[in-house]
DNA sequence: ACCCTGACTTGGC
DNA sequence: GGCCAAGCCAGGG
């Protein structure tokens, strides 16, 4: 596992209900600007047995990246579970729920 | 080791 | 604002 890795499981792990983040946003903060597909790999394969927040982490159009319907509406269920509203698109207010870390 | 693929992003039309 | 093309990085076959 790589350093960028563990960065990136940390920061997902430390995003709060009730906020998002988006893939680019991950991976940028985990210090790999364009490693975003990484982060995408990192919640496919780290989500289980780390127990990540997989559904707080979005595509950066706002809206839910996942190709099955399914999967989708858990994501949006559990979204709408924490406050975050969440159309039947799939999509997310980025402006008003971005998880930002080191904001001032 | 090489090639393909992906829950992405950004820039241009 | 939506669709297409190129860039990027790692894991899996």
């Amino acid at each position: 596992m790589t350093e960028f890795t563990k960065r990136a499981v940390q920061i997902i792990a430390s995003i709060p209900p009730g906020r998002v983040m988006t893939y680019g946003q991950v991976a940028a903060l985990a210090g790999s600007p364009r490693g975003a597909r990484q982060v995408v790999r990192i919640l496919h394969s780290l989500s289980k047995p780390y127990k990540l927040p997989w559904h707080r982490v979005i595509n950066a159009k706002g809206k839910i990246g996942l190709p099955d319907r399914d999967a989708m509406t858990l994501q949006k269920m559990l979204l709408e579970g924490e406050g975050v509203a969440v159309s039947e698109a799939g999509e997310i207010d980025l402006e008003r729920y971005r998880h930002q870390p080191n904001r001032f």
